[in-house]
DNA sequence: AATAGGGTCAACCGCTTGTGT
DNA sequence: CACACAAGCGGTTGACCCTAT
């Protein structure tokens, strides 16, 4: 029970802190200090209380005011709201470009660079070249405008590079004349025919290309995870995947293991058309890709719900082809 | 006119980093 | 070096507003 002792360690490490210091976390819950919106009143105190006595302590700051709030409130209030040098207002076409520039150079700098859920934006970097304008007003133009612009002119906005064409991946895949045990759009991963088209489908399948040292990481472990339950055919699988050291993105996940299931004898079929046409819904109707004219998807969809399942592989296979 | 759905953004939460002792 | 505390940071939430039906 690993991860439960670690959990356990952390959390009586904060017990035993709260005890010591005897006094609650700051902003805990169990705390009467208000929170939510600010009143216009507040916002006086406030600012009447800095501009006459400065900020050298959020922490004993609301006490000293009057307020009845945590410093780190005071704080978020001050610098994304009260400060006088904030410029409000939309922002400028000027600044738009900027923030784009300043996200594409400053904004993959990974904190980790094994994981991908652990690259951190430096928002308070790109606000410091944008005078009057703060780190969450930036995030927040980022995330409702800018990113949905970037994605509507087929731009990954994460790396800045063009999203991969659905049509051209398929037609570039039904150059290749796979055998068609198993679903064509699923062979690279057992055929190894080049890294290219693999590392396009991770992709498409992903929104977001992988991390480069972990690529080749990644076709292994897929065909790793092939050979592994070609030569176990149980549960035990599922331990082995759990455990190895690479972690997986979850859509791989879910091809993995619909590829497992036609791999041994191809018996699983049905259940692998199954997994096929959710992934595939998902795929083009919750997180539609750019660049792809409106009718792609739900044709697309129409197509997989329709014919799959009468036809077989081939002709399933070609209608896919023919969108 | 009512309301469902989506967009916006201020504020919060939880974690990390910096600093002083 | 270890610890305590403050401050900073990025991700997320939820109230509010607008628009389409």
């Amino acid at each position: 029970m690993e991860w439960l002792s670690f959990d356990r360690r952390r959390v009586d490490k904060l017990v035993s802190e709260c005890w010591k210091m005897g006094r609650p976390p700051c902003c805990s819950e169990s705390s009467d200090l208000k929170k939510g919106p600010w009143t216009p009143e507040e916002d006086e105190v406030l600012t009447t209380y800095i501009q006459k006595h400065g900020h050298e302590s959020w922490r004993a700051l609301p006490k000293r005011a009057g307020l009845n709030r945590c410093g780190k409130s005071c704080r978020l209030r001050w610098i994304n709201y009260l400060r006088p040098d904030i410029k409000r207002g939309n922002f400028s076409e000027d600044e738009e470009i900027l923030i784009i520039n300043l996200h594409s150079t400053l904004g993959n700098n990974l904190k980790k660079i094994v994981n991908l859920e652990h690259l951190h934006y430096r928002w308070s970097r790109i606000a410091s070249q944008l005078p009057g304008r703060t780190d969450n007003e930036i995030k927040n133009f980022w995330n409702t405008h800018v990113r949905k612009k970037l994605l509507k002119a087929g731009i990954d906005p994460k790396t800045h590079q063009p999203v991969p064409n659905i049509t051209f991946l398929l037609d570039t895949i039904s150059k290749l004349n796979l055998p068609l045990k198993v679903p064509a759009i699923m062979s690279p991963w057992i055929n190894n025919i080049n890294d290219q088209l693999l590392n396009n489908l991770l992709q498409f399948v992903n929104m977001t290309p992988l991390p480069k040292p972990t690529f080749l990481d990644s076709q292994c472990y897929m065909e790793e995870m092939v050979n592994q339950y070609a030569i176990n055919r149980s549960e035990d699988w599922m331990e082995y995947v759990n455990n190895v050291s690479l972690e997986p993105q979850s859509e791989c996940d879910s091809i993995g293991a619909s590829l497992m299931g036609s791999y041994g004898n191809g018996t699983e079929i049905p259940e692998l058309f199954t997994d096929l046409k959710s992934m595939s819904h998902n795929l083009f109707m919750e997180n539609q890709l750019p660049g792809m004219s409106p009718e792609e998807p739900m044709n697309l969809k129409n197509s997989l719900e329709s014919n799959a399942f009468e036809t077989g592989f081939d002709d399933y296979y070609e209608s896919l082809l023919k969108i």
